[in-house]
DNA sequence: GACGATAGGTGTACGTCGTACACTTGTCAA
DNA sequence: TTGACAAGTGTACGACGTACACCTATCGTC
């Protein structure tokens, strides 16, 4: 068995073990530092035994991804279904804050593990509790995409439209080669209390995307829409 | 100068050429195809003389985003910018279904290119000349966040409410660990004319979020909504 | 026509990666 | 005591990105 060579006791490893070391790797160190190698390293073990507890690099990353998804708040009976959406999604938000390489190994997954699965489950069970039908859910589910793990959607961290940084003279080519950016950029002056890197409030602009899509989808289920109504040709499929 | 041995000239390389190579190569073989050496064998050509035109294999990759970026439709002057914004994604969307491997990279990037700056600026600008505020604007354009591009939000391709394919037992066991994924999967026999490999109609999904997001704005904006109006406590932020 | 600069292609080499495979070693049931 | 089994080791291979030194064809200048 294993010992360190200081004569204390190393504990064996576990694939749980293997797992949380693997996330705690990630945090501090960023997703390129994660290679077996450099992981055994930190639990004191060669390279090769981690194989004995993952069958390779992607179901690492699949269970780390799983350690992360257990983090979210489960579901409490709440009578308001949107509210207890909302309030899941935003745990949800708060995980991923705490672990942000997760949505890049999440969309470099080939297919969801059971505990995705379990967790996408019951986000759809809030809602057919709350009483839309499964053809709405199903389109909202959709439309809602990665959101309900928290995941804003936008690409690059650093928003294009962050004036943050810029030289006079970039900002000043920035406001001629993009005009339209400049004028969204230069809008509003942001609160200063909950700003990240890219000089926006994002836990606003998160808030302001769900809260867009579920109180749609509310008023659909309130005039009762379903998915065979729609006229194909229609320009718009509401 | 490299010559082909068969003695057929060959045509310089340039950075050009060796993006196109890329792109083709990508769209054929997939994402996990490309690497310098393989690129540069479709190229008949040594690795290393990728390096000439490339930095190295990241702006490889941004360039090949700008080659695809540059695909989508150029804004057209529509009175309307309802349906302006929606023929503008639609038509990224027909781009990013040739390019499947796009999204990935673009996800990875560090920063966006000036292309794609410059197609987001264009979006924006057809917001703005439509008359909605540079506030309204600019958390709509987060909200949208990577579907300007034309990109599904979903995570995972075989959507998890995918029936197809699955044994009874299968079947059987998702019905009992996921009733609510179940009840959705179940929910709707789908346009079998538009069907993408998970049973849904891809298409109606993606325009379903789209509509859901823009009437939304839309609806914002005619009722002058402002982002200094809310109260940070109230639940919602519209 | 001669010639030096330069752009473009080559060859070799290094460090890193995931992981196959054969091995030792510690533990425990029989 | 044994011997099966789980856990950790060591070596090795092929792929990767790319640094660096090197050729070589082309062309503007004299």
């Amino acid at each position: 068995m294993a010992k360190a060579d200081d004569g204390g006791q190393r504990q064996p490893l576990s694939r749980d073990r293997v797992l949380r070391a693997a996330v705690a790797l990630a945090d501090e160190a960023g997703l390129e530092a994660i290679s077996m190698r450099k992981l055994s390293q930190t639990l004191g073990v060669v390279p090769m035994a981690l194989y004995k507890h993952v069958a390779n690099k992607e179901e690492l990353l699949d269970g780390m991804i799983d350690v992360v998804v257990g983090e979210i708040e489960p579901a409490m009976g709440d009578s308001d279904w949107k509210a207890a959406v909302r309030r899941r999604i935003l745990s949800a938000r708060t995980v991923m804050l705490r672990h942000p390489w997760a949505r890049r190994v999440m969309e470099a997954q080939a297919a969801p593990t059971p505990v995705i699965l379990a967790y996408t489950d019951s986000v759809i069970r809030t809602f057919l509790a709350g009483g839309l039908s499964a053809d709405l859910v199903h389109h909202v589910m959709h439309a809602l995409g990665s959101r309900i793990f928290g995941f804003t959607q936008e690409l690059h961290e650093t928003a294009p439209t962050a004036p943050a940084d810029l030289t006079p003279e970039q900002a000043a080519y920035m406001m001629a080669a993009f005009p339209g950016i400049a004028a969204v950029a230069m809008s509003r002056p942001h609160d200063p209390n909950s700003v990240v890197g890219s000089g926006c409030d994002d836990e606003f602009e998160f808030e302001f995307g769900i809260d867009l899509m579920l109180d749609g989808v509310e008023r659909l289920q309130r005039k009762g829409w379903d998915s065979s109504d729609h006229d194909r040709e229609d320009a718009s499929v509401l």
